[in-house]
RNA sequence: GGCCUCGUAGCCAAGUGGUAAGGCAACGGUUUGCAAAACCGUCAUUCCCCGGUUCAAAUCCGGGCGAGGCCU
C-alpha cells in the first residue's frame, strides 16, 4: 500500500450523519494540534455548502480543513482521486507538525483509507458507456453471464441486476485480461476468506465512530433537513442550476440536492419533497452504520455522553 | 332520519367464489476508481366485527360498527 507513511500520524472521526462529528472534531483538534481533512465524497464541490453541512468560515478559520471546495460541481470525483488528494494533504500537514484527523462519514472513502484500494485501471467511461449500453439491450442476466465466463468468482458474488459492479469487473478484465478477482486483494471481504493467499496489513489509523441511539438519531436528521430549508438551501440549488455546467453525476446525486433541482424543474408537492429528503437521510444514516458495524477498526464512543472529547482521545490512544 | 358508496399490513393499493398482486415506509445486508450512489433480502396464516350460504368466502347474503357523499 503506497504512502502509509503519509497516515502515520492521522486519527480518524466518523460517524453517520447528524451525530455531531464537525463540532466535536473543532475542540479535538486544538487539542492534539491538528487540522480536519474531509472524509467526505460532497463537500469536496464549491457552492454545495448548506445541503452538505460543510463548516462555516468562522469554523475554518479556528481550525485549518481540507479537501474542502477543491472541485466545481461539474467535475467529476472517485474514491481514488480523493485518497490520492487525501495522502498529499496528510503529508503536508504532518510535514508542518501538525496532525491529521479525517472527519466526515463516507464509507467507501473511509474503507479505501484504512484498507487502500487495488492497482487496478481507473474507469474508462467510453468501454463503461458501452457495457452499460449493452446491459441494457441485452439484459441484466446477459452481461452476468458474460461476466461468469471470465471471472466466475466475481460473477457468483455480486447479482445479477448490479449492473454497475458487473460492469466494472467487465471492465477491469477487459483493460487488463486479468479477472477482478484477481485484483481485489486488498480487502479482507467475506468473499475471499477462503483464499489461501496473505492480505496486506490494513493501515493502522485509529478511529472512533460516534454514535447514538436510533431515535434520537434520526429526530436530529429530521431538524437539520429542516434547519437547511430555513438557511435558504433551496436558493443554493438555483444558483447550483443557473451555473453555466449542469452538476456532474457525482455531485448531481448528492442527498437533497437531487431531489430539490427535480422539484425547481418540475415543481408538484413541496412537503412531500421535504419529507423525501428527510427520509432519504435517515436511509443513508442506516447505510452508514451497517459498514461501520463492519469495520472493527473502529473505536464506538457515544456522541451524546458527558467527555465524550476524553473518551475519543482515550480511543486514539492519546 | 332516508338513499348511495366504501372499510385489505404503518401508508397507498390490486383482487368481486378457488386458497391475499404491487408500490412506499420499516428492518437487515452487499459494497475494491459513480458510493449522500447502486444493488439484494425480510415484512398480512389473513382482508372492520358477528352470523349465514357453499366442498371452498376478502369476494355472495343478513345484522352491527366505522368513514365519506347526497337528500330531507
Amino acid at each position: 500500500m503506497p504512502g502509509m507513511s503519509a497516515f502515520a500520524s492521522a486519527l480518524i472521526l466518523t460517524g453517520p450523519t447528524a451525530c455531531g462529528k464537525s463540532a466535536l472534531a473543532l475542540d479535538l483538534a486544538a487539542r492534539v494540534g491538528g487540522e480536519i481533512v474531509a472524509l467526505d465524497s460532497m463537500t469536496v464541490y464549491r457552492g454545495m455548502d448548506i445541503g452538505t453541512a460543510k463548516p462555516t468560515a468562522a469554523e475554518r478559520a479556528r481550525v485549518p480543513h481540507h479537501l474542502l471546495d477543491v472541485l466545481d460541481p461539474w467535475a467529476s470525483l472517485t474514491v481514488a482521486w480523493w485518497l490520492a488528494r487525501a495522502e498529499a494533504a496528510c503529508a503536508d500537514i504532518t510535514a508542518r507538525g501538525k496532525r491529521p484527523i479525517f472527519v466526515g462519514g463516507t464509507p467507501f472513502y473511509l474503507k479505501a483509507l484504512l484498507h487502500g484500494l487495488f492497482d487496478g485501471p481507473p474507469a474508462d467511461a467510453v468501454l463503461r458507456a458501452a457495457l452499460e449500453a449493452e446491459a441494457a439491450r441485452d439484459g441484466n442476466a446477459a452481461i452476468h453471464a458474460r461476466l461468469a465466463a471470465v471471472d466466475a468468482k466475481t460473477a457468483a458474488r455480486l447479482h445479477p441486476n448490479d449492473v454497475r459492479r458487473v460492469v466494472r469487473a467487465l471492465e477491469v478484465h477487459a483493460l487488463t485480461g486479468k479477472p477482478i478477482s484477481d485484483w481485489q486483494q486488498t480487502w479482507d471481504t467475506p468473499a475471499f476468506a477462503s483464499d489461501e493467499r496473505p492480505k496486506p496489513q490494513a493501515a493502522p489509523i485509529p478511529g472512533v465512530v460516534l454514535e447514538l441511539p436510533r431515535e434520537v438519531l434520526y429526530d436530529r436528521i429530521n431538524r437539520r433537513v429542516d434547519a437547511m430549508f430555513a438557511a435558504g438551501w433551496l436558493d443554493e440549488v438555483r444558483r447550483l442550476r443557473d451555473l453555466p455546467h449542469p452538476l456532474s453525476r457525482e455531485a448531481g446525486q448528492a442527498l437533497g440536492y437531487r431531489e430539490l433541482l427535480e422539484w425547481l424543474d418540475a415543481g408538484g408537492d413541496w412537503g412531500a419533497t421535504a419529507e423525501l429528503i428527510r427520509t432519504r437521510t435517515r436511509q443513508f444514516a442506516k447505510r452508514q452504520l451497517t459498514w461501520f458495524r463492519h469495520l472493527p477498526a473502529l473505536v464506538p464512543v457515544a456522541s451524546d455522553a458527558p467527555g465524550v472529547q476524553e473518551q475519543v482521545l482515550k480511543a486514539w490512544g492519546e
